[in-house]
RNA sequence: AGCGGGAUGGGAUAGCCAGGAGAUUCCGGCGGGCUCAUAACCCGCAGACCGGUGGUUCAAAUCCACCUCCCGCUACCA
């Protein structure tokens, strides 16, 4: 595929990462869809026939888990979360072309035909796995419902991967000592025919791939590691009810497994433009000419599912015969005051909040899209919101959209009747080769620089020109500055809109054009605007600073809030919702004798000091005196203890632990406390240091 | 410790892929201007040895090697 600059001859579809239907909504995911949403608009501003699709993932284990929790069924779960989306975007000026959902009859055909072809192609065998099954629940335990020891580095693990050791994808039956995630139990294989899609077979072909890749720069690097250390075949099915069935052949009987969820995501891409065509007529927009003829496939995405984007779908794309993504852009997460985000700890700034807050959607997308590259993180706070908000858009954009128009129309109801200079045609012009320059960068930053940039050369130009004083004297040179700053006016706007859709529109009806300032194209930011229009008034407003200090508050109380009730959710983070866990450890069974208990010689000890370690986010060094010598100790409670104040503390160590050694420090015995936020146990009264404890 | 990203004037950020004039823009500081405009806007000044060391080159913020530090995710929790 030749990479020709965009717009193109051809049909392109821009999508975002699916949304799982699994909790609501916060700035880190409006990233990803406005990102792609100004793309598209971009796209479009440019002459380029697009269509912008997407729509809820469905599937899955979390979402079949949450939905047994709250009693419901998976289906109706998730349409629920789907139902909310849809209410969602539109609010954030973020308009799909077509928003469907992975469970939908289109996608659930779509996908089964995929996995057919890939099947008929040969890149499918059928391969005997050993599946945990929990005896007790009676049932089989995918991926996340399974936890065990990692075969290759013997670390914990979770069923699809060892998240603990050596971060190794796992297959279903890998997992050494598999646990039921559901009751605890130990967990039994058993053996079951499963399928499994060749990866392997497309080493090749994605390292071709991925250099013609275009888009962000870590979608292209990371996955060539991947790559090098050698492509695994892909678990395609999964022992589950929720999900999309694993389509018969002929004359096969019908099987009892489900597609994994990765399968299915993906192709609602193809099957999300398919509805959008079908709706509008493939003369509209023809899904099949973009995915299977000649079209420009871009994806926007989270950096965190580059893998899935760039290896497995490329893949099943091509097995199958469909064209390749030509560019994926993965974009950055979001921190909070440059804090990660955090949803157990309700660190995070919530669609649905913002919304209620009464902020205008145009001023958060400026905001995000602008602040750093799209790979980059972008670091959110209510300070830099507000100045950004009031510096570029109410200082620079708002003012010269205002001053200038009002200008025009009092003095002139309208646009001036003469020619835009030369300096200031060509002007405008370099924005517009700024904008083309951008988008085949994907830069969304560089498309919003453009627009503010040419405002501010907007006002740097009527204060050159003084027109004010000119309006008596020289009527014919005010006219013809004022003649110019409409245009630039217009063409501000006409930029701007794929940032600002709304704010770009409004300007575009004060100018009294007709119409959608999203069908504008680049070349119209140079038409005169209507000789007449009416009085404009301001479209952005300034944010107080009392307003930022009460937004400030409301997070810092919710944050702390939210830090008071979390205590034991060691995992909330794990789905984004708040499951709070709050059981106790179950008692052990198991007595010991007396004499067990006599081998632990605990002492009492008094901490002499405590330092972190570095490079370790909660372990901390101690040298605790027990009387016959100090000890060198490593514990986990760095973030738990305001470290200066423990040095004097008595506290309680079982000081024959045999030693470790932790980040290359060596621990020589064990402090002892009490639950996830390592109370230290410490003596009623005033025992000696050095006392044994029994 | 694994993976990824980063280090650029007081703060934040661009430029790096395609090496070459005075290193971008925003905020802040100082001084001035304007009064059409939302105490907005415009101009000027101060302020950066582009994290460190070495290398390639006529030329390095940009390419290469090594190092230090930071952030995120995952981990470490004796």
């Amino acid at each position: 595929m030749s990479n020709d600059d965009f717009p193109t001859d051809r049909p392109a579809v821009v999508t975002c990462g699916l949304p799982y239907a699994n909790g609501d909504l916060h700035i880190g995911h409006l990233r990803g869809y406005i990102g792609a949403d100004a793309f598209d608009r971009a796209l479009e501003t440019l002459g380029q026939e697009t269509a912008y699709v997407c729509g809820s993932d469905m599937h899955g284990t979390p979402v079949a888990v949450n939905a047994e929790q709250e009693g419901v069924d998976p289906e109706a779960f998730a349409l629920e979360w789907h139902r909310q989306y849809e209410e969602t975007f539109p609010k954030f000026n973020v308009e799909f072309d077509n928003y469907g959902h992975t469970h939908d009859e289109t996608n659930t055909e779509l996908t089964q035909e995929i996995v057919r072809e890939l099947d008929d192609q040969g890149y499918i065998y059928e391969k005997e796995i050993q599946v945990a099954y929990d005896p007790d629940a009676d049932q089989y335990l995918p991926d996340r419902y399974v936890e065990g020891t990692c075969p290759y580095c013997g670390e914990k693990a979770r069923g699809d991967e060892c998240d603990e050791g050596c971060q190794r994808h796992l297959e279903p039956g890998e997992v050494e000592d598999p646990t039921s995630t559901i009751t605890g139990n130990p967990a039994e294989y058993r053996e079951r025919t499963h399928k499994f899609f060749e990866v392997s077979e497309f080493a090749d072909f994605l390292t071709d791939f991925l250099d013609d890749l275009e888009g962000t720069s870590n979608a292209r690097n990371q996955p060539r590691q991947w790559i090098e250390d050698g492509l695994q075949d892909w678990c395609i099915t999964r022992d589950m009810d929720w999900g999309i069935d694993y389509p018969a052949a002929d004359g096969e009987a019908e099987s009892d497994l489900v597609l994994y969820v990765w399968v299915d995501a993906p192709v609602e891409y193809i099957s999300s433009t398919k509805q959008y065509s079908e709706r509008v007529g493939t003369d509209g927009y023809d899904w099949e000419q973009v995915w299977k003829d000649e079209g420009d496939v871009v994806h926007f995405i989270g950096r965190d599912i580059i893998q899935h984007h760039t290896i497995f779908w490329p893949a099943m794309l091509e097995g199958a015969g469909y064209n390749k993504p030509r560019g994926i852009a993965a974009t950055g997460f979001i921190t909070i005051n440059g804090k990660g985000l955090s949803t157990s700890r309700n660190r995070a700034i919530w669609a649905k909040e913002y919304l209620e807050e009464g902020f205008h959607p145009d001023l958060l997308r400026y905001y995000l899209m602008t602040t750093g590259g799209l790979q980059q993180d972008v670091d959110f706070s209510w300070d830099a919101f507000q100045e950004t908000v009031n510096g570029e858009l109410v200082g620079t954009v708002g003012n010269f959209w205002y001053r200038s128009l009002l200008f025009a129309y009092r003095n002139y109801e309208g646009t001036p009747e003469t020619d835009v200079s030369a300096e200031v045609h060509e002007r405008i012009q370099d924005a517009l080769a700024d904008v083309r320059e951008s988008v085949n960068d994907y830069s969304l930053r560089g498309v919003g620089q453009a627009a503010v940039q040419l405002a501010q050369f907007g006002n740097e130009y009527i204060q050159r020109h003084e027109p004010w004083k000119l309006t008596d004297d020289e009527p014919e040179r005010a006219r013809q500055v004022i003649r110019d700053c409409v245009q630039i006016a217009k063409a501000v706007g006409v930029l701007l809109e794929p940032i600002a859709p709304d704010k770009a529109q409004r300007l575009w009806a004060q100018l009294g054009e007709e119409g959608s300032v999203a069908d504008a194209r680049l070349e119209d930011a140079l038409e005169a605007p209507p000789r007449t229009f009416d009085e404009p008034g301001e479209l952005f407003e300034k944010i107080e600073d009392d307003r930022v200090a009460e937004l400030n508050e409301k997070l810092d109380e919710r944050v702390a809030a939210a830090a008071e009730t979390e205590s034991d959710d060691t995992d909330a983070d794990e789905t984004g919702d708040m499951t709070a866990t709050d059981e106790l450890e179950p008692l052990a069974d198991e007595r010991i004798s007396f004499e067990d208990f006599q081998e632990l010689d605990v002492r009492v000890g008094r901490i002499e000091a405590a330092e972190g370690i570095e490079g370790a986010d909660d372990l901390a060094r101690l040298e605790v005196d027990i009387g016959f010598e100090t000890r060198q100790v490593v514990a986990g409670i760095k973030q738990l203890h305001d470290l200066e104040e423990l040095p004097g503390e008595k506290c309680i160590l079982l000081a024959n632990m045999e030693p470790a050694e932790l980040f290359g420090v060596e621990s020589n015995g064990m402090i002892l406390a009490a639950g996830e936020e390592a109370d230290l146990l410490t003596t009623h009264g005033d025992a000696a240091v050095g006392e044994k404890v029994q």
